[in-house]
DNA sequence: CGACATTCTGAAAACGTTTCCAGAACGCAT
DNA sequence: ATGCGTTCTGGAAACGTTTTCAGAATGTCG
């Protein structure tokens, strides 16, 4: 190794050993003399810290664990953007893994962040996630935030700090909507019903039928594995059911895509045959013609926020800060709703 | 800390400390009384080795770091997420750092990987990056391996391997079937004409020019500073040029719907009026109708090759395996393309 | 001029691991 | 029994830091 390390730079400026160190870490007890000399040493050498080391004897590693299904998903892609901006700029590196929704693969990460003693962990875990995982992240005594997604119901103490997407609310809102416009057999294509994101929008939904005093019949729910499936056969049942739907509510990334292609095979024509609502985080559904209407809700603030909080519960302790924030969901309006067509 | 290292594991087993770390590492000599004992120490003890101090004793961190501009950027997530699923299945952590095209952040970055002992870098640098990043890079003597980027020109020795991307056989193979259909005026959108990509692309699209004898003042380059702009207010100015282009490249994530707005917006139809093409790997392309023609090639591959090319450098020493790989580029035609308009 | 508080400095311990080296135990032939 | 080679084991050093603690230098005041 050619690398310099701080006895290099105190045997340059003639020092001891630790006035180095405290020279360069802005020690208590300090002469100005000293402090000058060790850095302009440093400087001349090119001393850089060896973070390993100094990570053994604090006991910080100054890394943060991010574990999300997949990072190639545009949902989580953003927020691992934004949560790496904001870490960053506090001095931390993140460490990602993909879970691929597999608990092994899962659980297998959860051990080996807490290995390497990572400072705090983000996590979005998936449907299948055991209690064992859950009691490995929390092991190492790092502080973890939970990104859109319900804590393990089973802590018996502090709860898990979350940051939460108000996905009921924006269903809801959806709902009503549609309802508002006419329509009253409306189907639901949303991913992970068994976790939170999935669960609240199908409770929304409901909710907004049961509000309006309408038949719940017509409320037909069709969950999806994930947000990155085609919906494609589920959307042309939906389309052939009779009665058929006259609205569809697709609330994935791709799903939106399935569902437009199945529209477009079964010659019914947006808005006028069917009215379609989605997310609005893509460019398909601004871009599409016509325009879809869509839920929206902020990316990036989830991950800024989330970063946000265990920058917060790094520097107080578990004490500082709200455990909990609840992010809204807009309603987008644009081209792909109208009211249903009259028979 | 609560944790238990291997001193315990010593200790309940009633061996030595380097006993211990022999029979759990699996050293030479080592009876098996004693593999056994140690073995059913550590696993009532629920002891987990400390990778950090491991680390500064062997000097192998086991963290690949990956520098790209935007993780959010649907290119690089999938890149990132293929890279990381082979480098843990290999026993490594992965750690990203968006430079945001931000050559202050991207040495930063560079500095924090060495600091951190980092084994191996995998890196897409800006336009900007300027020597000292690749000295940092290159200073920790960890194997780094470029994505889709030209290599700096003036390292003395070994050249950098990479991963590179066939763009520019990929935009003559567009430009060529164009130009076979009748076109004599194209538009080419591409990002970053002082990447590597950029570069490519435009130097294919002349060299089809070129080749069919055809004057080239009816080829038009329109750079965009990343594939994520919109680039509506270019594709709106081309549209209105006098002769118009009859077809239009878009190369971008993006640029595509900047492209389609625009020419929504103009009343062309594609592809009566105007030929569009773009890049495959988006769902917008796939399923807008009418589907676009794209180019497309395999960003799992490039993250799968850089990290296997990554782990042959690490075990091999820098003298294993081949040090460039070109990856195709497909054409995949579909609907958006015909022959020009009759004046 | 001596005592003492104050600021600064250096030696050494610690973090948890791997690895070098010397020595112990053992078997086997002399 | 002694010598010797082989296999195993334990003590201790090392990795590069930070931090504790005691001691040195410096100044201040009686």
């Amino acid at each position: 190794m050619v690398e310099v390390t701080i006895r290099d730079v105190a045997q340059a400026a003639g020092v001891s050993l630790s006035s180095a160190s405290r020279a360069l870490n802005g020690g208590r007890h300090v002469s100005a003399r000293l402090a000058r000399t060790v850095t302009a040493a440093a400087e001349k050498l090119g001393y850089q810290p060896d973070f390993l080391a100094r990570s053994l004897r604090t006991g910080s590693s100054g890394m943060i664990g991010c574990l999300v299904s997949d990072v190639a998903n545009p949902l989580y892609a953003s927020i691992v953007q934004a949560a790496e901006t904001r870490l960053r700029d506090a001095g931390y590196l993140l460490v990602v893994a993909n879970t691929a929704n597999d608990p092994a693969r899962e659980q297998a990460a959860a051990v080996a962040f807490r290995g390497r003693r990572l400072d705090g962990i983000l996590v979005a875990p998936g449907s299948g996630t055991n209690d064992k995982t859950w009691r490995d992240l929390a092991a190492g005594g790092a502080p973890v935030v939970i990104l859109d997604r319900d804590a393990p119901d089973d802590d018996g103490e502090a709860s898990w700090p979350s940051v939460l997407v108000d996905h009921r609310g924006g269903a809801r809102a959806a709902t009503r909507y549609l309802i508002g416009l006419g329509h009253r057999r409306i189907a639901l294509l949303t991913p992970g019903a068994r976790m939170r994101p999935g669960r609240e929008r199908i409770a929304g939904f409901h909710e907004a039928f049961a509000e309006a005093g309408i038949d719940a019949a017509g409320a037909r729910v069709c969950p999806q594995e994930s947000s990155m499936d085609f919906a494609h056969g589920d959307a042309l049942a939906l389309l052939d059911a009779t009665p058929r739907p006259t609205a569809l509510i697709a609330l994935g990334t791709r799903i939106l895509a399935g569902a437009l292609r199945a529209a477009r095979e079964r010659r019914l024509s947006v808005p006028q045959d069917l009215s379609v609502l989605s997310v609005g985080d893509t460019d398909l559904a601004a871009v599409h013609a016509p325009a879809i209407t869509a839920l929206r809700w902020n990316l990036e603030e989830i991950g800024r926020t989330a970063a946000e909080m265990l920058l917060q519960r790094l520097r107080d302790g578990a004490g500082g800060g709200p455990s909990r924030a609840l992010l809204p969901v807009d309603l987008v309006l644009r081209e792909s709703c109208a009211p249903p067509p009259t028979p």
